[in-house]
DNA sequence: TCTTGCTCCTGTAGTGGCTACAGGAATTAG
DNA sequence: CTAATTCCTGTAGCCACTACAGGAGCAAGA
């Protein structure tokens, strides 16, 4: 058993977020000392190496609990987990989309800009009725 | 001079986000009728209208205040106007290679889950050590 | 005149997912 | 014995709003 500091370096969770994931009920409450500081098994660090992974694919810690929650029962959900994936994919190249939009809407924008003219033509296509 | 809900739906601000703009000091405070409503003048309406196009542009809030300070100074100073969108732009393209590279993990972390296996290979990949 | 419905006011809390303290207690190293 | 480190709880801040609660004012219709 390790302390949250030691947990944290071996998850590569910091450790308020930690915290943070007991509080919201994500990870279940560990085991405490007799100085009441909390105390970590190789199964909760596993957890958080999990929920990290999961972060670091961009799922939100709503869904990555739910992924969390699939990958300890007896028989993981391929089906539902991989619906979590499919959502979450559909919200990725759904941002990207928005996002590649919004590039071509800026360079659009700023296309008549690249002299140093008095009346700034991406100012005033902001400012024109 | 015209009340908050018409300078709302003239611009396209919602109410409330017009009385944040005022609490953050990105407008300045409107007149006041007797009865303690706000007024608001043309003025008003075209630098809300201004900083709607702002955030549809995906500016933020404080990038677009800069924006509209920069436009109504006697000569609007295009460069700066353009410091401000290159850097916007950059900001925007890192963003879209983040979620691609996103996507092409999540791709490869699903792909061979297409079957209904009982151990889900995604799981078991955000499991493993 | 009374009521209904709309708009407006202030102020506070919530969103996501943490991070950054403050202020204190306990442990560890030298 | 002291100093440094780690831990604890609890709160505030980030961004850009949104969503209330609880109340006041105002216009139109019965």
């Amino acid at each position: 058993m390790i302390a949250i500091g030691e947990a944290s370096r071996q998850s590569g969770v910091g450790i308020e977020a930690i915290r943070y994931y007991e509080r919201e009920g994500i990870v279940p409450k560990p085991g405490r000392a007799a100085n009441n500081r909390r105390l970590y098994s190789k199964t909760d660090v596993g957890r958080l190496i999990f929920l990290k992974r999961c972060r670091n694919l961009g799922f939100p810690l709503a869904e990555a609990k739910a992924l969390l929650d699939l990958s300890e029962q007896r028989e993981a959900d391929c089906a539902k987990a991989l619906d979590i994936a499919a959502s979450h994919k559909s919200s990725i190249r759904k941002k990207i989309n928005d996002l590649e939009r919004l590039e071509r809407a800026l360079n659009e924008v700023t296309a008549n800009c690249t002299n140093g003219s008095l009346h700034c033509p991406m100012l005033l296509s902001l400012r024109e009725h």
